[in-house]
DNA sequence: TCAAAAGTGTTCTCTTTACACCCATGC
DNA sequence: GCATGGGTGTAAAGAGAACACTTTTGA
């Protein structure tokens, strides 16, 4: 089956950066192609658009099939569309970002996708296509945001303590922040509500555990 | 002559906002659509993507084809992609917004708009296709961008005086500013220069005419 | 008792806001 | 000489940055 047009038409991909933050160092998603242009390649997720969903609902759909992962407040990037960057046709790509808690997540490639993994963001690998252009502009995005925005709280579990939260903000930073000034901050924005729970991981003084007042209310990107 | 492909491509449009501040009020260019759909409706300027030209550069056409106007910085806005939301066909729209000095334009409208009018942003007719809501998006994105950058020194010609400066910022915060403060403000950016040469039209002080310090230095959106 | 992270206030600096009067000109 | 917008400084409040020690726990 083809379909013809009067006039020629692009195709139309979505692009989607996941960043998490795993350790304290700031990750990024990639999947490894598994077919041509770029087979082996790492990329980032994404895939042609279809005629009867927006390009968000495209973005989801390909994020799940190729990772797994589903349930995410996608914010839109960018739209690129240099002339030649895919060597098939003509392919003008909306890029999404979205961030996402380290953990629980499983990551299922299926057949566009060999191979689904977080990457350092400092130890990335060669990008398909002009995804390492689209990555260089999400980073610059998500550094921006994270200062003039709570965004850094869709980083975090249903519970974190603070010095959790911290550390999200040092990675994305990449910087190390006054404690008291950052406790300071965020417990002034009236955003976070003492659990009860504690939690400690070692021999030390067992950190309090917070949680969104209301997950719903919290400015979303 | 027609264009096939194995699976289906939507259409890709571009439009575009143009702000201006005219006598302390915000406007915005508008062309009265010369075909169906919506003939005879207002809309945003802007139209189809050619395969040779990424969509920045066929903004800065549409734009010169439809209003004359040409030479603008163009910023991405963002990418509309509902089904629906051209009658025709699928049709996704990359939206830019740039702004202008009020000086000098010489709107001259061609065969894709019988007319094209600067309309102020408190009286706005309908909009043809999704452009109201598009429009509703730049507009915000105006006065975020207003307030934590320098834009704004976009809006003026190549001399102006620091009333003029302030008028555009009043325009777009819709509200007033103080006058000591802001002139504090704008010096202290260390953009401005004097140009020695005064102005006046009517019988008051006249005032200093300015100029940016180096055009190309200015952080442009 | 030691190591390791949790938790907690005050001071200083800088930025932002509020505010009122004289100046130069055209008519 | 009067009406009109141009031009100027200071003080108070608020926001942001710097900074060090005690607490609780596991081993």
């Amino acid at each position: 089956m083809t379909y013809c047009y009067e006039y020629p038409h692009p195709a139309v991909t979505t692009d989607i950066i996941v960043f998490t933050v795993q350790k304290g160092r700031l990750k990024i998603l990639l999947i490894k192609r598994a077919r041509e242009p770029f087979k082996d390649t790492w990329a980032l997720p994404g895939g042609f658009m279809k005629m009867d969903e927006d390009a968000c609902d495209c973005a989801l759909r390909e994020l799940e099939e190729e990772t797994g992962l589903k349930d995410v407040y996608l914010e839109q990037l960018y739209t690129f569309s240099t002339v030649n960057r895919d060597p098939r046709e003509r392919v003008i790509s909306i890029a999404y970002f979205t961030l996402t808690p380290s953990e629980a997540i499983t990551l299922k490639p299926d057949t566009d996708a060999a191979e689904a993994a977080w990457f350092d963001m400092q130890d990335l690998p060669n990008l398909a296509f002009d995804h390492g252009e689209i990555l260089e502009m999400a980073t610059e995005r998500l550094s921006a945001k994270m200062t003039y925005s709570t965004i850094g709280l869709q980083f975090m579990p249903a519970k974190f303590t603070l010095s959790n939260l911290q550390n999200v903000y040092e990675a994305t930073a990449n910087k190390p922040l006054d404690k008291r000034n950052f406790r300071k901050w965020i417990l002034s924005l009236d955003l976070l509500e003492e659990t009860g729970e504690k939690f400690s991981d070692g021999p030390q003084r067992p950190a309090m555990l917070y949680r969104l007042k209301d997950p719903n209310s919290v400015d979303i990107f």
